[in-house]
DNA sequence: GTTGAGCGTT
């Protein structure tokens, strides 16, 4: 049992804080314990987890007491095989309170004290619209499948150094693309300018024209607050307003 | 159930 990340932040400031990337999401802090502590004394290892799910987010942050130790355990640890994957170990970029940090010392505790944004603090979601947005990057497992049914242990060693095999399809062209684009589009405006619009009939329909008003038809007033029609518009008279006087 | 670039909690 691991009691990391059970009582907070201990100590940064006499820490220094490793990253580990590409671990499992199965690993834990007690499977990393060991591994770190073995090339120096680790102070304290912290997995971010879901909020909703609470499963580990795929990396890891291991403190040690000494930054020699922790470079050593870097140049050790980075690239080690963990679980069956390759884990990377670097220092910390950025701390926990989006501090600067130098070989995953923080040099700058304090870099909002130059004037706090008067912008808008959105809310209390700054933390949900980050899990969101993560989340939503990966959702393909259609290569897991693929490879299980096609090579169920043979090209399974092949894929563990698809790491950075090539993350950038072909947007480096960018001017040839651009150019491409643009010379079909032009061909397409003169070409055939008839194909703008050749289904005006999208909705058969024999309604009458649905505009995309907020008409809402569902009653909103459930708690009893304004039940009553006239809260929709007590200054302004649409049906007065249309109906002219002469 | 899965996933795979990245940077963190009481």
């Amino acid at each position: 049992m691991s009691h990391f990340g059970r009582s907070g932040p201990p100590d940064i400031t006499d820490t220094y804080s490793l990253l580990v990337l590409n671990i499992t999401f199965r690993t834990t802090a007690d499977d990393l314990f060991p591994l770190f502590d073995k090339y120096g004394k680790v102070v304290d290892i912290f997995i971010p987890k879901d909020r909703r799910t609470g499963d580990s987010r795929g990396f890891a942050f291991v403190r040690y007491k000494y930054a020699d130790e922790a470079q050593k355990a870097v140049d050790r640890l980075d690239g080690r095989v963990v679980d069956g994957r390759e884990i990377t170990v670097q220092f910390a970029k950025y701390g926990p309170n989006a501090e600067r940090i130098q070989k995953g010392r923080i040099i700058e505790s304090f870099p909002r004290s130059r004037s706090r944004s008067p912008r808008r603090r959105h809310r209390d979601d700054h933390y949900k619209d980050r899990d969101y947005r993560r989340r939503s990057r990966s959702r393909s497992y259609d290569r897991y499948e693929r490879d299980r049914y096609r090579g169920k242990d043979r090209d399974s060693r092949r894929r563990s150094r698809s790491r950075s095999a090539s993350p950038v399809h072909s947007k480096g062209r960018g001017r040839g693309r651009y150019d491409d684009d643009r010379r079909s589009r032009s061909r397409s405006m003169s070409a055939s300018p008839a194909q703008r619009s050749p289904s005006p009939q999208k909705s058969p329909s024999p309604r009458k024209t649905s505009p995309p008003r907020g008409e809402s038809p569902s009653r909103r007033s459930r708690d009893g607050r304004s039940p009553s029609p006239r809260s929709v518009s007590p200054q302004r008279r649409p049906a007065d307003s249309r109906s002219p006087s002469s």
